[in-house]
DNA sequence: TTGTGTTTTATTGCCTCC
DNA sequence: GGAGGCAATAAAACACAA
C-alpha cells in the first residue's frame, strides 16, 4: 500500500481511529512522529493542493474549480453558502465518500494501472484535492473488488465446464448401457446359434463368449489380437461405478498426465486413456464394424471417471464427428 | 421512519522484497 | 528495518423495502 507506512505513522487505536477526534481534519491524520514526505505534502492548509497540476487535469473530469477547494466536492453537492461551508469545515471529521467525479477520474487511472507508484499518487492526489494517503486506499481498495470479481468470474467459467463435463459423462453413461444392452443381445443370439449347430452333431467351438451372459462385458487388452487397427471398445461396470484407477496403465501411448489440470494436485492419479479390450475375434470384428468409437478415452477425476477429451481431432468422446456433439468448452492440458 | 443489507472508506496486522 | 502489498475487518454512508 502506498500510504501503508503513512498509515503506521498515522496508525493508532481501533478501526475507530475514524471520526476519533477533533484534532483531525477531513482525514488529515496528524502524525504521531516525524512526518514522511506524504505527511509533509499535506500538512497544514489545504492549500497545498491548490492548483492543477501537470498530469491530466482532474478539471476536465470535474468540469470547473473543483481542486481549488479540495475536499470539498461533496459538499459543493449538498451545501452552498459560507457559513455551512464554514459549518462543515469545523464539524468533527466523518468518513466521506469521494464525488462521483473523483472516482471517475480514479477509476480512469485504474484501467490504465491498477498499481500506483509513489509520483501518480502524489500527481494523482493533487489533482484531486485529496490526500495521497486516501488515494493509496482507494487503488487498494479498488484491487482487492477487482480480485473479488475476478473470482467469481473463475467461478463462473468453473463451473460452467463442469456441468459441461458432467453432461458428457452422463451422455457417456448412457451411451455405455445401450451398448451393453446390446453385447447382451447379440451374446444370446450367438449362443442360440451354436446351440443349433451344434444339436446338428458339429464339434462345439470354443468360443470366449460363451461365458455366462450374466458376466459383464470386460475390457481386455487388444494387444494380444492379431488386428491392431480397430481397437474395440468395452467397459467393466466396476471400472465406472467404483472409480477404482484399474484400467489405468501409465505405460499405455495413451496415457496423458493431466497433473497440472485445474482438477487436481501433481502425483493424483487424474489419467485418461483408451482402452483396448482384450476379447475375441469374432466379437472384434462385429464391433469393429460397428458405431462403437473407434478409440475411447476416460479422464480419471477423483473417484469418477469422467469422459476426457477427445481421443482424435475428428471425433468427440463418442466417436461421433465433433461437430456432432460439442465438447466441453476446455480442454485446459 | 426504521430496520436491514450492501457499498465504500479506512485501519490493522502480517508478509515479502530490497 | 522500512516500504508497500494484501487479507481481514470496522464503521460510515447509502439504498431500499416495509
Amino acid at each position: 500500500m502506498a500510504g501503508a507506512g503513512v498509515g503506521r505513522v498515522f496508525g493508532g487505536g481501533s478501526s475507530g481511529g475514524v471520526g476519533v477526534g477533533a484534532s483531525l481534519l477531513f482525514n488529515q491524520r496528524v502524525p504521531r512522529s516525524s512526518q514522511s514526505p506524504e505527511s509533509l505534502f499535506i500538512s497544514g492548509s489545504t492549500s497545498n493542493f491548490l492548483g492543477s497540476s501537470s498530469m491530466v487535469s482532474f478539471e476536465d473530469v470535474c468540469g470547473g474549480k473543483r481542486s481549488e477547494r479540495p475536499f470539498f466536492c461533496t459538499y459543493d453537492q449538498e451545501e452552498n453558502g459560507d457559513e455551512d461551508y464554514d459549518d462543515y469545515f469545523h464539524q468533527p471529521e466523518k468518513k466521506r465518500r469521494l464525488t462521483v467525479e473523483q472516482v471517475q477520474f480514479l477509476e480512469k487511472s485504474f484501467e490504465v494501472e491498477n498499481k500506483l507508484e509513489p509520483e501518480r499518487k502524489v500527481l494523482l492526489a493533487k489533482d484531486l484535492g485529496l490526500q495521497p494517503r486516501q488515494v493509496a486506499i482507494w487503488f487498494q481498495n479498488r484491487r482487492a473488488r477487482w480480485k473479488t470479481k475476478q473470482l467469481e468470474k473463475d467461478f463462473d467459467s468453473l463451473q460452467s465446464n463442469f456441468n459441461n463435463l458432467k453432461a458428457d459423462y452422463e451422455n457417456l453413461l448412457q451411451e455405455k448401457e445401450k451398448l451393453q444392452a446390446e453385447v447382451v443381445n447379440l451374446t444370446d443370439k450367438l449362443l442360440l446359434k451354436e446351440k443349433t449347430e451344434g444339436d446338428q452333431s458339429e464339434p462345439p467351438k470354443t468360443y470366449a463368449a460363451s461365458k455366462t451372459v450374466q458376466e459383464e462385458p470386460v475390457i481386455e487388452s487388444a494387444s494380444e489380437s492379431e488386428d491392431h487397427l480397430a481397437p474395440v471398445f468395452g467397459c467393466k461396470q466396476e471400472d465406472l461405478s467404483s472409480g477404482k484407477s484399474d484400467i489405468i496403465d501409465s505405460d499405455s501411448p495413451h496415457y496423458v498426465d493431466v497433473s497440472h489440470s485445474p482438477f487436481g494436485e501433481p502425483g493424483d492419479s487424474y489419467a485418461f486413456e483408451a482402452d483396448h479390450s482384450d476379447i475375441s475375434q469374432d466379437d472384434e470384428d462385429y464391433l469393429s464394424k460397428s458405431l462403437l468409437p473407434s478409440s475411447h478415452v476416460f479422464l480419471k477425476i477423483g473417484d469418477v471417471d469422467y469422459p476426457g477429451p477427445p481421443a482424435t481431432s475428428s471425433c468427440n468422446n463418442y466417436g461421433l464427428p465433433a461437430d456432432d456433439h460439442p465438447s466441453p468448452l476446455f480442454w485446459p492440458y
